[in-house]
DNA sequence: ATATATTTTTTGTTGAACAAAAAATATTCA
DNA sequence: TGAATATTTTTTGTTCAACAAAAAATATAT
């Protein structure tokens, strides 16, 4: 998970990690419209810059571009949740079962196991998402391919969309950890199959609890296009 | 296989499908550098537009960025054929195997089969290469997923890159569409796992020529980036 | 001939302008 | 009133012109 560093680069990547940011943090929400004049001027760049960035940042799920009508912060719908969670399916467990016992990568699981740990322990329950994550990520680095790390980062990015909608406790108190832990441990013993075999289970369990909570928000907050 | 239609769309859509053509047409070959100014001449629109545009493309693959010298069109290197493969055997094998015997997609196999038997017949290489495209198309589609199909098309956009390099007739006279005709049979007869191992055999033999023709080929033409 | 300075070209970025589409508002008529 | 239509306003789509900064090309000096 090395892609665009913190660094100085050009401006246009610059911004569009700022906007990525903002994304995730919340400021900006899903379904909200971003206005190039306003944007443009509270970011103090040009329009012209600015789309340049939507494009980017559009080609990469988080903004949805409606030709005449403007960009807006990408809404995960259930389809698309449907769809992600069939893509994850499909990559992670073949990457883990194919996957060279010895990768560097194994690390990366390790440390996002580690810190997981650390987080749930100090009641940080974002870390513990953000662990989530990393962990995911790592089971992909197991395919050795540059584009798939690129393509599943852009997913995740997406669907983090979906988990910033759920605060509920119920989607919160999901056994990430110990599941990750077990698919780690079974992993590290050479047990492939069956690592991957958990892995789906975990995904498709985890898919469940997503959709539920999210259709059900969705049917409370009234109008939900 | 329904994403941009010739419609008349957005200007931004209709120059990038423009340069799409022209970069597959080898109109514009790999490692040739693509003057903002010269070309938004060319195609009579303003820089700012052509930005755009190359940020699009730039995403999909097709082009390269280098901040402050310029974009140019990509240049498959071996590693990128490697991981392209490498990414076409999980997603490829995956999707067969997994696949629901009577999905809709299963006509676009047919037809991509029935179309290279024709074309081969009628001495159409071009046409023969375009129905092996369409059946590797087909068969992701079966795994039914929006973004595995857009990601797999930019993939396939960015081989096509390195075939437009290879003319060579030891490339050409690969048995494509009898693998096809035989992975198609395996697998309208329900031999799932059958059909996957015999299209991840096609896929290994194909790279293992690809590479081979590709390295000669770059040791050929002297200097190669 | 090689290293260094100078010029030229190209990209990065901005601001202003205007046409066309969409959205918001006002107006008309049953 | 309320729905249908006309009008105004806002926003996006697109272009152009300008200039700073980086890179490339060229000239100059040692």
């Amino acid at each position: 998970m090395k892609s665009e560093l913190s660094n100085p680069q050009t401006l246009n990547d610059r911004m569009a990690e700022l906007i990525r940011q903002k994304i995730v943090h919340g400021e900006f929400t899903p379904g909200q419209r971003l206005s190039e004049t306003a944007l443009s001027e509270s970011l103090e760049i040009s329009r012209n810059t600015l789309r340049e960035v939507f494009r980017l940042l559009t080609k990469e799920g988080l903004l949805k571009h409606e030709p005449n009508r403007g960009v807006f912060v990408a809404i995960p719908s259930i389809a698309s949740i449907i769809d992600i969670y069939r893509v994850r399916r499909l990559i992670e467990c073949q990457a883990l079962a194919q996957a060279y016992p010895r990768h560097p990568a194994k690390k990366h699981l390790r440390d996002a196991v580690e810190m997981a740990l650390r987080c749930r322990d100090a009641g940080d329950w974002q870390g513990v998402g953000t662990a989530n994550m990393e962990f995911h990520m790592a089971i992909v680095e197991l395919a050795d391919s540059e584009r798939l790390n690129v393509m599943f980062s852009h997913l995740l990015a997406e669907l983090r969309l979906a988990f910033g909608l759920l605060n509920d406790p119920e989607f919160l108190h999901m056994p990430y950890v110990e599941m990750n832990v077990n698919i780690l441990e079974l992993f590290e013993a050479g047990k492939l199959q069956e690592a991957a075999a958990a892995l789906n289970e975990y995904l498709v369990h985890s898919e469940r609890i997503v959709l539920a909570v999210y259709a059900r928000r969705i049917s409370d907050s009234g109008t939900a296009k």
